[in-house]
RNA sequence: GUGGAUUUAGCGUAGCUGGUUAACGCGCCAGUUUGUGGCACUGGAGACCAUGGGUUCGAGUCCCAUAUUCCACC
């Protein structure tokens, strides 16, 4: 069958090897590399779908097992869907609940079947098999759903993670021959921790099994940065080059732009918006803590280089006032500004693709970034 | 004026029958945040316990005096 989800390869950086590319879906192209903010439970927490498109959000990501709980998957089916649900008619895709898998550890239990769940709302136990999966995501509709898969904690042991990794396998053929729409596409996930040997041989049977697009899973958890980059280059060339690329789980500046140079056209991240709600930014010349003393008398924009409308329209003093007060603004004016920053440099990351010359942007941007980040 | 109560970090409070570095919340300062359970989490600064005197090996804790604020009554 052909697949609703479709790659198409513009232009290699002939500094970098990184894609500048197209993924074709139902509800519109994405151009690539992208940044797909989060919205978990049907909504990027504190904006509408205006401002996320008007802050250039191409697509966003929501979430298996939180939609599952509440309202429940069928709800959002009678609803039309979920792009219909939330109103938000560009691409969507689901993440299968793998990650609750590991990050609700202390609420599951793991077999071959499947995973138990004891829910995190009113601890009434839930049971998601491969099969459950993708009955979930098909409810729920998006664009690209991906297969159910285990996300291991970092450090985890050869043995633990080898087993693991061979039953993500086993779990995504299950879901490959459980899925039934033609109209979303099922992204298998390449695990295997931080182990070579385990991700060769996960992307290599998940290619067998000729999913239309691929992700990287199991990194960004927690590990060291060498040990990221180290991971991250060695799996990215083992994926299909005429597939979407996925990395899961990234989103600092830095972590977005290795990724794209290691050839990833995919990430998805909760960390801008999440910071924006702790009151953190991410601006041109590094982190800010908006929440910080020294911006108390600042009357200047947040990040003065940044067309969003919160930097044309207030200045830290404010900023900062909202986010002592914790009110409800500062959350959503903070988070406009961290989407609208990552898509803004993915646009230029695509740019810099296109003009090969990445390589020179990413030192720069990396001289930038970092060089606030130590004068603080 | 009389009787009662009060006085512990910027604010609000806890400190049991006296015993090592006086606790908590808010506020303040800083850090963390990466396929979002948790507008969260982790640290830090800040008090000679109203003042003076006394009892005791040892007092925020007991006694006396003074001051403070509050309440009631004349």
């Amino acid at each position: 069958m052909k697949s609703s989800v479709t790659y198409e390869l513009l232009h290699t950086d002939k500094t970098t090897g990184a894609r500048r590319g197209v993924v074709h879906t139902p509800h519109g192209d994405i151009q690539t590399p992208v940044f797909m903010p989060v919205g978990t439970q049907a909504t990027v927490k504190s904006m509408t779908v205006e401002e996320l498109k008007e802050n250039g959000a191409q697509i966003i990501l929501s979430n298996t097992y939180h939609l599952y709980l509440r309202p429940g998957s069928k709800l959002v089916r009678k609803a039309g869907g979920l792009h219909n649900f939330m109103r938000w008619d560009r691409p969507i895709l689901t993440d299968c609940g793998g990650f609750q898998v590991f990050s609700l550890s202390d609420l599951r239990t793991i077999t071959e079947d499947g995973v138990e769940f004891k829910s995190h709302l009113d601890g009434s136990k839930h049971f998601f098999s491969p099969e459950k999966v993708m009955e979930i995501e098909e409810d729920l509709g998006a664009d690209i759903i991906m297969s159910f898969d285990e996300c291991c904690p970092y450090p985890s042991s050869y043995e633990y993670t080898k087993d693991s990794m061979e039953r993500t396998t086993r779990w995504a053929k299950r879901c490959k021959d459980a899925h039934t729409t033609e109209n979303q596409a099922l992204f298998g996930i390449i695990q295997g921790g931080f182990y070579e040997d385990l991700r060769e041989q996960s992307a290599k049977d998940l290619i067998e099994l000729d999913f239309p697009g691929y992700a990287i899973g199991g990194i960004s958890v927690g590990e060291p940065k060498e040990e990221f980059l180290k991971m991250l280059k060695f799996t990215a060339p083992l994926m299909p080059e005429n597939k979407p690329r996925y990395l899961m789980g990234v989103g600092s500046p830095d972590y977005l732009i290795e990724a794209a140079m290691a050839g990833i056209d995919m990430c998805d991240c909760v960390l801008p918006t999440r910071i924006a709600r702790n009151g953190t930014a991410m601006t041109s010349h590094g982190k800010v803590v908006v929440r910080n003393a020294t911006y108390a008398e600042d009357f200047s924009p947040l990040d003065p280089e940044c067309d969003c409308y919160t930097c044309k329209n207030y200045t830290r003093a404010y900023l900062r006032h909202l986010v002592k007060c914790n009110e409800i603004l500062g959350d959503r004016l903070l988070s406009i500004h961290n989407i609208k920053f990552l898509t803004n440099l993915m646009e230029r990351v695509r740019m810099e693709i296109e003009n090969d010359n990445l390589s020179n942007f990413a030192q720069d941007f990396y001289k930038k970034y970092g060089y606030t980040k130590e004068e603080e």
